[in-house]
DNA sequence: TTAACTATACAGACCTGTCTGTATCGTAAG
DNA sequence: CTTACGATACAGACAGGTCTGTATAGTTAA
């Protein structure tokens, strides 16, 4: 037996970042496990003791993900606000500013999502759990700017979020970042005056 | 050799059909040659023959499936536009029947943008392409709605529009329709008194 | 006769997951 | 000090199945 336990071990740190980056890249179903362990420089029977499936894998990369995406946004948006002094519009910033980093190619939970047709993989609840915590991140930048509760305006900007990176995916480009604030401050604007 | 010339054959047909019914359903790097030819009750080479790799199959079903995703709409909204006498409410109704259709499972065009992760890939040209001309067409409906021009109106409900489909295949519910709908007329509102 | 199709076998690559064996540590007992 | 051992990881072969695409031969119907 071996290494189950240690969740702290270079092999497997190398396995779950190298594992994240190619299914990003090419998707999941596209990159085989013979590719993660040459790339990630381990060896087979490491990787199936640290994860049991691939099934399993999937799951860890997403877990792993949420981590660094959540910490990208915090990052990205301390710097903006700065500029903007305002939650929402520095949130839009970082959207903007993800989708022009180089690589981009959507939301790896939407991806994920695609790609795990069966909506009873474990990958599926994951990346439902993530779409509402990551909704109720949104939500807090939401009510900050209008002050005060503003659920109905949090769902809808959610949606004009979703659709801006999936959008920003198929064409290539990042203009929708710019749509997306627009829209979502006119929302706002007309949810402060009712 | 043999059938690439019969744009018209029963067995071609039947292939396409199939395929598209597959990829919707578990996607398209998940279908093999194989189960489509025995699902379809055709021959591989006849398949081969028809369509020279499975590359120009995906693009023929792209191709097939707009056609089946715009009548879809005309007739839905055709049935909605009596009830509400509005093009723009017409359309959120289709939306919303969409989703709560019977294995519904996303945009098949955001779909295959995500599986098809080469850029290059044909598949995401005609996938861009037919989110430009989708976009085009819920432009009608939004400047009608309006009266007038509404270019960035129009692309702010194209971000609900795709943001709903997205979110509501994860969910696996039908609610965002309203969510985007309402936003949609807010925005709306705002860009008449404008 | 010939176009369109079926049926089947095959090549070669790739897939996940298992298996055996070896190398390298740190540590603890003698 | 050294022997022994458990933990961790590397290396590579292997099984059994899937994938796309091709080749060959036979069948049906106009």
């Amino acid at each position: 037996m071996a290494a189950k336990r240690t969740a702290t071990s270079e092999a497997r740190q190398r396995i779950l970042e190298t594992a994240d980056r190619l299914f990003y890249q090419d998707g999941i179903r596209a990159v085989g496990i013979d590719r993660i362990i040459a790339e990630a420089g381990a060896a087979k029977m490491t990787l199936y003791s640290h994860f049991p499936s691939k099934d399993d894998l999937i799951v860890a990369v997403l877990r792993y993900r949420e981590e660094r995406v959540l910490g990208f946004f915090q990052a990205a948006m301390e710097r903006h606000v700065e500029r903007t002094g305002n939650g929402l519009l520095a949130f839009f910033g970082a959207l903007e500013e993800w989708f022009e980093s180089p690589g981009f190619r959507g939301c790896a939970f939407q991806n994920a999502a695609v790609e795990l047709a069966d909506p009873s993989h474990p990958g599926r609840h994951f990346v439902r759990d993530h779409k509402r915590r990551f909704a109720e991140m949104l939500r807090g930048f939401v009510e900050e700017a209008v002050g005060g509760r503003a659920v109905a305006l949090a769902s809808a900007i959610s949606l004009l979020v979703e659709g801006a990176i999936v959008t920003a995916m198929i064409r290539g480009t990042s203009e929708a970042a710019g749509v997306a604030r627009d829209a979502a401050l006119k929302l706002a604007e007309q949810a402060k005056d009712a």
